[in-house]
DNA sequence: TCAGAGGTAATTTTT
DNA sequence: TTACCTCTGA
């Protein structure tokens, strides 16, 4: 038997891959090997004769993820791949729920509603239904509706303690009629109908149990409940689910991700073999070491110590920066250097827990021209303009469909005010039928509203003849064109980039009918929701990759730059109330740490302007977690400082420090403290002449309390609380304080 | 119909 | 601070 692809596997890889028949999970830590590993043992599978790939079913979380492990076991094997189910959650739901529409109680072109779809149907709902959104704010519904499909539960199952409970079952049971009405579905709606559809139909759940006799699945740890039950349901009494995963990444939990399936479901299928991959292929050990230590302070893991072969490599490099600006500055200084020393920018990573973060990065970037690409944001096919056209493909699709309807019936405007839409809407309630219905009926009208809702109308007869004969791309152009979309786009001032998206999505129809076999309308539009674009932007070019720890996940680097190291920042303060928050903080450090190949900056800002306001920060308690004897304190070079810091007063009502523009390089690289408590001699660095409390005077302001320091040397700044004057941040050097 | 004012909230995100 | 939303007046 020739099982070359065997080869090259640590014994534990190897082990998992030649698993028998039978349940098992697969603790598998970062870099490790785990899609290896996954699509290794679906080629061994069939090569070894044991299964064909029709018994096959894996599942992952991303599209991504589902590409990637269906390239890779087409490159292993010779064979051709069709009958084997790899895709994710929602996409192998859509696909049963396609082809048992009937049973499921769903009309054959279904449209799926994304996240955004969702929101604008609920916020239309409670309008109809004449609720105060004060009161029902429609993103609580939405995350409402959502937690109860992911928990399993009907309106009919949900919770109802109080008078508001009740409302938003209430509410919910309107929300599930009105997306029935239309044939949409929602994210959460594909799980829970293909659950229900296998729970209650014995055949069809008889019939794919026979047949999936291997399921696999990826990012367990990132199971919802539902899901979990899904999988249990089809792989049965008898089936067998081999299920990979990382507790110690588990960073979902807020969006309904439940780690205990890992423990659930060693119960429940009577895991024999929990198999643990802890030697890891992509980082130096100091980094490895440095999150071994890190993770060990959660409690309840499964438990597990990544290693390798590659040597320590570098310290960990830790930087104290006094402000946000000088954070971004430091930055940009070793990302140059690096650049300099032949590191690739595109193999360079800068995180930070949230969004906001990113600006004063950017800004510091832009100002040194490093090119970057920020990733997260608006996806291609979330675009306004891409969701305008997709719109009217929609409703040449499904005439039901209102809330394609009421994106687009009066855009590009056409003279049909929000007045004639109500008039509308209230003429479809009274007759029991949807928009376009009521629309292509008598409608009560001012003879020019009719007309123009009649233009409408035939636009979206015409592209539904099309979409019979015409291919695709070819649709695609005809709504554009029809539509005048493009031409609106094109008159507007700051449309261009417009146009080139409504373009793009010519291309996108062009390139899915090459890919799929079935490019009919519906299934481009499956596509269109299902997979939103990558986010792509700027691929080719070589630029710093900026990105949030999560969004990290799964990527690795050679350099990774860790910044806003704050206490209340990350670990979040949201997060800080509860044992559970702060030990999925931890993780989503863990993770951070164990996306870096050979070098880790990890840094924080002493003040930091959020929300408006300049904050002070402390250093995170997870830099503490980190043994010291891994990392290296890069210090400012302080004869650097040339001018004194001079600082200028702001609108009398505070004080600005003026942009430090000194340098820094690892080539200054100062202390290395290896037998300090790290945070310590990042501390060390701005040790002040009074406590944080302390009674002070000025010559001019008079008496007042120290309420914080920012700044290191010549920079440093007090913030004191004056009893006459108020607050003032205020230059050490300069302001002459006495202490009381 | 649209621009501008004013109010408010501000982790993390894939499908 | 800023981004987003809703409301209002022309």
């Amino acid at each position: 038997m020739n099982s070359s692809f065997l080869s090259g596997l640590n014994p534990e890889q190897l082990r998992a891959v030649t698993l028998p028949r039978e349940s098992a999970l697969v603790l598998a830590g970062a870099g490790s090997g785990k899609t290896r590993v996954l699509t290794t043992r679906i080629v061994h599978l069939i090569q070894s004769g044991e299964t064909s790939p029709g018994a096959i079913l894996a599942v992952t979380f991303t599209n991504k993820a589902a590409k990637e492990m269906l390239m890779r076991i087409c490159a292993m094997l010779p064979i051709n791949t069709r009958g084997m189910w790899v895709g994710t959650f929602h996409g192998l739901c859509n696909r049963l729920l396609r082809a048992h529409h009937r049973e499921a109680r769903l009309p054959q072109l279904f449209q799926i509603l994304d996240s955004q779809d969702q929101f604008a149907a609920i916020k239309r709902l409670l309008k109809t239904l004449n609720v105060d959104d004060e009161k029902f704010p429609p993103r609580e519904l939405q995350y409402f509706i959502n937690a109860n499909k992911e928990e399993g539960r009907r309106p009919k199952d949900a919770e109802a303690y109080d008078d508001y409970s009740r409302r938003m079952v209430e509410l919910y049971k309107a929300y599930e009629e009105q997306c029935q009405r239309e044939g949409v579905v929602d994210f959460a709606e594909l799980l829970l109908r293909s659950y229900e559809l296998l729970l209650n139909d014995e055949v069809l759940r008889e019939h794919y149990r026979e047949r999936f006799k291997f399921v696999l699945v990826d990012e367990f740890q990132d199971t919802n409940r539902l899901q979990y039950r899904w999988l249990k349901l089809l792989a049965g009494n008898g089936g067998t689910i081999f299920a990979v995963g990382d507790d110690d990444q588990s960073i979902y939990a807020f969006r309904g991700a439940h780690v205990g399936n890992m423990q659930d479901f060693q119960r429940d299928f009577a895991v024999k073999h929990l198999i643990k991959l802890e030697q890891n292929y992509r980082s130096h050990g100091n980094i490895l070491d440095a999150a071994n230590a890190l993770i060990r302070n959660n409690r309840g893991r499964l438990g597990k110590e990544l290693w390798t072969d590659a040597g320590a490599g570098e310290p960990i490099r830790l930087y104290a920066a006094p402000s946000d600006n000088d954070e971004a500055a430091f930055i940009v200084e070793e990302v140059k250097a690096l650049r300099n020393d032949g590191w690739r920018l595109s193999d360079m990573a800068l995180l930070y827990r949230s969004n906001a973060q990113s600006r004063v990065l950017e800004h510091a970037l832009f100002s040194s021209s490093i090119p970057y690409r920020v990733y997260g944001g608006l996806r291609f096919f979330e675009r306004m303009e891409v969701k305008h056209c997709l719109a009217y493909l929609r409703l040449a699709a499904n005439p039901d469909d209102d809330g394609a309807f009421l994106r687009v019936v009066n855009f590009p405007p056409r003279g049909l005010g929000a007045r004639s839409v109500e008039q509308l809407q209230e003429a479809a309630e009274k007759a029991g039928v949807s928009l376009m219905q009521a629309a292509s009926a008598h409608n009560p009208l001012s003879a020019r509203a009719a007309a123009s809702l009649q233009n409408f109308v035939q636009i979206i007869e015409r592209l539904k003849q099309s979409a019979a004969g015409v291919n695709l791309p070819e649709l695609v152009e005809e709504a554009l064109e029809l539509s005048q979309l493009r031409t609106h786009y094109q008159t507007e001032k700051e449309g261009a980039d417009r146009v080139e998206n409504l373009n793009e999505i010519v291309n996108a129809a062009t390139a899915f009918m090459q890919e799929e076999e079935d490019s009919a309308l519906v299934a481009f539009l499956t596509h269109a929701s299902l997979e939103a674009g990558e986010h792509e932007a700027g691929e080719g070019a070589d630029a710093l990759q900026l990105m949030t720890v999560h969004s990290a996940k799964g990527l690795e680097f050679s350099a990774v730059f860790l910044s806003g190291l704050e206490e209340g920042l990350f670990p979040h303060e949201n997060s800080a109330a509860e044992a559970e928050g702060l030990e999925e903080e931890r993780r989503l450090m863990y993770v951070a740490i164990t996306r870096a190949r050979k070098r880790l900056y990890a840094s924080y800002a002493g003040s930091r302007m959020l929300h408006g306001q300049l904050r002070y920060g402390l250093p995170s308690r997870f830099l503490e977690e980190i043994p010291p004897q891994l990392c290296k304190v890069i210090q400012p070079e302080l004869q650097a400082y040339a001018a004194p810091v001079r600082s200028t007063k702001v609108g009398g009502t505070g004080w600005r420090a003026n942009e430090p523009r000194y340098g820094y390089s690892t080539r200054y690289e100062a202390a290395t403290k290896a037998d300090a408590q790290v945070p310590q001699a990042m501390r060390a660095k701005i040790e002040y002449p009074f406590k944080i409390g302390q009674n002070v005077s000025h010559s001019k302001f008079g008496a007042g309390v120290v309420m914080s320091f920012e700044g290191v040397g010549p920079d440093a700044r007090v913030m004191v609380n004056f009893k006459q004057a108020g607050t003032k941040l205020l230059a050490l050097e300069y302001a002459k304080l006495q202490a009381v």
